[in-house]
This record gives C-alpha cells, sequence and structure tokens, in this order.
DNA sequence: AACTGTGAACGTGTTCACAGCC
DNA sequence: GGCTGTGAACACGTTCACAGTT
C-alpha cells in the first residue's frame, strides 16, 4: 500500500516531528494550506529542505498551491507511527522518571504510560496519577502480559543495562535511555539516547565559543 | 597559549562529552593509559573517529602508547569550559524542572543549580533540597545580580519565550530549552533544544522500520 | 503565476590507510 | 611493534536551480 523508503535520515525523521507541530499550529489557526515557504518560515528551515523531507515518503504538495495542512498532518501521523498504541512504560520513579511519567507532552501525542517501576521497596504500590509504582522485579512479567512496546528509563546508571535486559526480556521493541551508561540491547530492539549532562555541556562549551573572551571570567582558581 | 580552532563540529563536542566520561571510568579502574582503540571501543565509535575528534585541539597521545587518562581528561575539562564556574538558573518547578534542578549528573559536571523559578505564586518559598523557588517576576533581576551564565526553560511552552526574554534582559549568556516552542534570542546568547516529544516519537519510527511488519498490528481502529 | 519535486552541485562529517614517531 | 596524526577518499545531508504541474 504505502511505500516506506529503505533508509530515512535521523534528521529527517527529527524534522517530520517538527512538521507535524506546525501543522498542529496552523490547523489550529484555521490555515488550510501552507506552501513549503510557509511551513520553513516557522520552522527555522529552508523550503528546499521541507520539500525534500515529504519528497522522500510521497508527492504530498500540490504544485502551484502547496500542501494541504489536514492531509498532510494525517499523513505524517501515520508515517511517523502515532497512528498506532504504543503502550510505554517508565523505570526509574525518582524525580526524573516520575516527570516522565507525567510529562503532559507525550500523551498530546498519542504515548500511554502505562505503568511506572522502581527498585525502592517504600514506593511500590504509591500513586502518581492514576500510575501505580510496581516493584521491579516485576517489570519483564509486566511487559509480556500487557504486550507493552516501549520502555523508558530514568534509573541511576548503574541499573541501566540490568533493566534493560529485564524489559527486552520481556518482549520490549524500543527503549528511550535517559542514563548515562550506553546500553547494549539483541538485534530487532531499537534504541536511543537522551543524555542530559552532554546537553548541557554543549551548552557551555557553545556559550564559552561565543563569548569573545573578555579575560577576568578565566578558569577557577585563576589567580588575579 | 591554547589554539582553540575556528569551527568545531557540534558531533565532535557531544562526543567530547562520552571521552570525559569514558575516561572517568578508566580513571576509577586506575588505568593510567588507553589506546584510541580502547576509548572507541567503550564508547561504540571507531579508533579514527576518536583520534580525528581529539587532534582538533592538539596533540595530546604518545604514539606507540596511546593517551594518559589523566592528561586527557584533564585537557578536555578545560576545552569544555567545565574548570569554569557556571552559575544555572531553572525556570519551571514543574515534575521536569524540579527533576532538572536535582539532577545529580549536573553537579557531578560541575554545574551549580544556584536558583529555581516558578510564576505560581503558591510555590514561592517552598525549597527543593536548599534551592528556594522564587517568583517568576524576580528571574531578570536576579540573573544580573548574580552574574548567573546559564539558564534552563522547563516551564509550559507558551511562557517560553517570555522567560526566555526575561533571563536575556538578565544578561544571560546560553539556555537550555526543554520547551517545544522554538526560541527567539539575540546574537550573543547562545540557545540549545531538547525535545522529549521528538526523541520518544523518533523511537516510534526506528521502532516501526525495525519491525518487519508483522500485520495484526496495524494502525489503531483497523478493522479485524 | 505560484509552487512542488528533484537531479546536480555543494559542503560537511566519517572512514581509510599510511607516514611518522615513540 | 604499537599507536598516533592526518591527507585523501568516501558517504551523507543540505542547498541550488529549474523543469514540470496546477
Amino acid at each position: 500500500m504505502s511505500s516506506p523508503p529503505r533508509k530515512v535520515s535521523e534528521p529527517t525523521v527529527r524534522r517530520l516531528s517538527t512538521y507535524l507541530r506546525i501543522l498542529e499550529r496552523l490547523s489550529a489557526k484555521g490555515t488550510e494550506t501552507a506552501s513549503s515557504d510557509r511551513l520553513a518560515e516557522l520552522g527555522g528551515l529552508t523550503s528546499a529542505q521541507v520539500r525534500k523531507d515529504l519528497s522522500v515518503f510521497g508527492n504530498f504538495g500540490i504544485r502551484g498551491r502547496g500542501y494541504d495542512v489536514a492531509d498532510l498532518h494525517a499523513a505524517l501521523t501515520r508515517i511517523l507511527g502515532l497512528d498506532r498504541d504504543w503502550p510505554t512504560v517508565v523505570v526509574g520513579a525518582g524525580r526524573l522518571g516520575s516527570a516522565l511519567t507525567a510529562y503532559p507532552n507525550f500523551l498530546k501525542s498519542g504515548f500511554r504510560i502505562v505503568a511506572l517501576f522502581d527498585a525502592d521497596p517504600a514506593l511500590a504500590g504509591r500513586r502518581l496519577g492514576d500510575i501505580e509504582i510496581r516493584p521491579v522485579e516485576e517489570v519483564t512479567d509486566w511487559v509480556r502480559e500487557n504486550s507493552v512496546t516501549l520502555a523508558i528509563i530514568s534509573t541511576p546508571a548503574k541499573a541501566a543495562q540490568r533493566v534493560a535486559n529485564q524489559v527486552v526480556a520481556g518482549g520490549i521493541r524500543g527503549i528511550l535511555n535517559f542514563t548515562p551508561t550506553p546500553l547494549d540491547v539483541p538485534d530487532g530492539v531499537t534504541l536511543r539516547e537522551v543524555n542530559l549532562t552532554i546537553e548541557l555541556e554543549g551548552l557551555a562549551y557553545a556559550t564559552l565559543e561565543a563569548t569573545p573572551d573578555e579575560s577576568g571570567s578565566g578558569p577557577k582558581g585563576e589567580p588575579a
């Protein structure tokens, strides 16, 4: 039916998410049609980039007119798989795990966080909204019995690989790893890393570069 | 003194953070020296990549021997600017902002979260560890008076641009934006985006691609 | 006339492969 | 012998520019 191209670059996929968000804003404003120029402007990109990205998946545009906002939104939703159900568990009920479990934008994108696990027995039974915290030992069975497809790992670093093994054993299909530990997973399980420290360190470096080296703000411990 | 190269690619900078973490692990195990091959293995990269990355900043290696773990760690720390003080504020004391404020890995990397702000007056005065939540109206003055260099924005999307303006007015140098709103900041202010929804959507897409399309798990609402 | 879709040109990052040094 | 540092080759993503469609 549809023709999913062999290999789509990661930057392109990320931008598809961006387009989706732009289309939602346009739709909310009642806009029915948008040119690649307009989409590019709203996304901080070039119009050629927009057209290239979209053309990978088919001919969604109308020459002389642009893209139909509703149609394109539907197409991108389907392409990204957001018309499917992605039951997701979070493992690690610390501050970050709790924040991710309750993160409203995940819900808005159609992701369902269905359970939250933690190694601390004292937390078992507590609730976060309508989700109960469960003991991590149960995660393998729970994933299997509830056909969970995605897992978010937000445990301490040293528990990450063990947890990954546990959810993989339960048949998980994808893992979003918020831990600084690089995980090892078998083929067929998709892995994605979000490293908050790298982001902040990268910001520090970029800020350093952008600063025209006014002396007096050098490294710590520099004598006056 | 040092020779900071004109322009370093973002992927390279990200990997420098990775090398730093690897070197810490090696150091903890008492390893004094590591070849580019070993570093590559631990980082899931190629040895050529490691050598290219490092050679951008100087000749840190010893031919026939490898890299001195302690020396390289010190060099990368300086290059990334982690030997400096980066006083950082968090704006938005919801679950995510609270998690970021208390995130232990930031501290480990030398970042100091010095204040937390929120628009909700009911939160003002509450404490998160030893940090007091302050009214967001005070953020501009606070940033200026305390020479804060970095800001993390974790407010609702519609407040993000206003908050960005406020911290910029206080003289902030870099912003890490956890909001899905693309921010507009003046030249000289470094901006970096972390979009958790894009990460999860990207994982869903990749998982979809990795799945050999067993029928029966199609889109929602598909009839049997 | 307006705007898409796309081959070709370009630029940037990665990998190769080896000369040079320890 | 072991391993780095790096030009050259390569792969990949972006931008250009225009032919083609409405």
